[in-house]
DNA sequence: TCTTGATAGTGTATAATATACACTTATTAG
DNA sequence: CTAATAAGTGTATATTATACACTATCAAGA
């Protein structure tokens, strides 16, 4: 071996989903030191024979029970001091999930993973601050040029359920019209033929994404 | 140690730059095993005390002779087999030379780097094909919302210098006019004051970034 | 010094896109 | 059958992007 092997590889996933008309995060509390107790994303350390991604997808079904995510690759940490234990580089992991599947983060050692508002954060261990805040400007910039936002619906959504997870990520809210128009422009979703009856109004139209779990540019 | 720490880390660094109007990518002849003769990206190992982006401008200055460009971190390649000495992870970097500084390349071990077209690639070692590829695409989307094609320039250069870097990094031709509306729309460039003279015609203003070696995004 | 050739520099009209804005429709509950 | 609720739709205006051609300044050479 003409070369130093003496890095440690980890990914860390940052998972946001929108329950409640919040965007949430995933979080995992540490069992063990350093930051024993803390809050952290959910992650560990890359296996011999184990690829970057599904490494990710592994630790996210072994530490929260989440599987079938949408996943992107974020950015790669690797300050010098950023884990007291020795060298570490975390390869971080942006991951979407789809509302309404939530009852899956029950599973397993659910007691120490949970959803947290990301306007109430706590500290969190490590350097996952910084990765989280990296994680959700890359989500609310992607957004607009586009279809990530799709990646968080359930399989069937009424577009008024798809404006107000644009209203909650952008921040602002948006005109009715001007949303639908925009969105029939971009073809990304077309309607089922269903209809979602919820209440004393008039019913819904479903749509579905056209491009299934990938992720298309807008022009 | 509770965990196995038995990568290796590198960067490798795609570094472009234009010359004589065309997009130029600096490679470096492999002198040993594997890949040995054959054409790669720089880059190196990481340091046991060393930044990954410290490890990057160090790797660039030791084996092309080049200092102080524009860095930005790209994307991690951690495939298990993607280097056969052992498990490599390499996190990949895009940089930008100023135009007119190439003589500095000439330093060193210069014999066994040297600038290559991007439209005559040949193949390269490992994955870096691949690599080079997403730095490609990086660089011609992000030309579109930033001010990063400035990063190519020289400290000082006319609008129509600009203009051609433009054109090659888009690949078509666009109007005078128009890219010069554009241009001062987005205050990123501000007239020196000086003119340049050069040959039978009217002379041309000289700009400057405005924001010096800083990429801003336009809203 | 006048003509030629070369590149720098400038404005306007039209098309395309984005924005602002209010009423009708379908349904259930009472 | 009336009231309440959310779904669904079009148009006028403002903004932005595009297409397009001539004048200005300089150096070289006749």
């Amino acid at each position: 071996m003409i070369f130093s092997a003496d890095f440690a590889v980890a990914t860390d996933i940052v998972v946001f989903s929108i329950l409640n008309q919040e965007l949430m995060v995933l979080l995992v509390k540490r069992g063990s030191a350093p930051f024993e107790g803390a809050w952290a994303l959910p992650g560990g350390f890359v296996r011999p024979n184990e690829g970057l991604e599904s490494c990710a997808r592994r630790e996210l079904e072994e530490e929260t029970g989440l599987s079938d995510l949408y996943l992107e690759q974020l950015y790669s940490f690797g300050d010098v001091d950023r884990d007291a234990r020795g060298r570490v580089l975390s390869v971080a992991y942006l991951a979407l999930m789809r509302a309404g599947s939530h009852k899956a983060t029950a599973a397993r050692d659910a007691a120490d993973s949970q959803w947290i508002a990301v306007s109430r954060l706590p500290k969190l261990a490590f350097d996952h601050d910084k990765i989280l805040d990296m994680a959700g400007n890359r989500l609310t910039t992607k957004i607009k040029y586009s279809s990530l936002a799709l990646q968080l619906m359930p399989d069937e959504f009424t577009l008024a359920e798809l404006q107000q997870v644009h209203e909650i990520l952008s921040g602002r809210a948006l005109d009715k019209r001007n949303f639908r128009k925009q969105v029939a422009a971009q073809n990304v979703v077309i309607e089922t033929g269903y209809e979602r009856i919820a209440g004393a109004h008039r019913p819904a139209a479903l749509y579905r994404a056209v491009h299934g779990r990938d992720v298309v540019y807008l022009e």
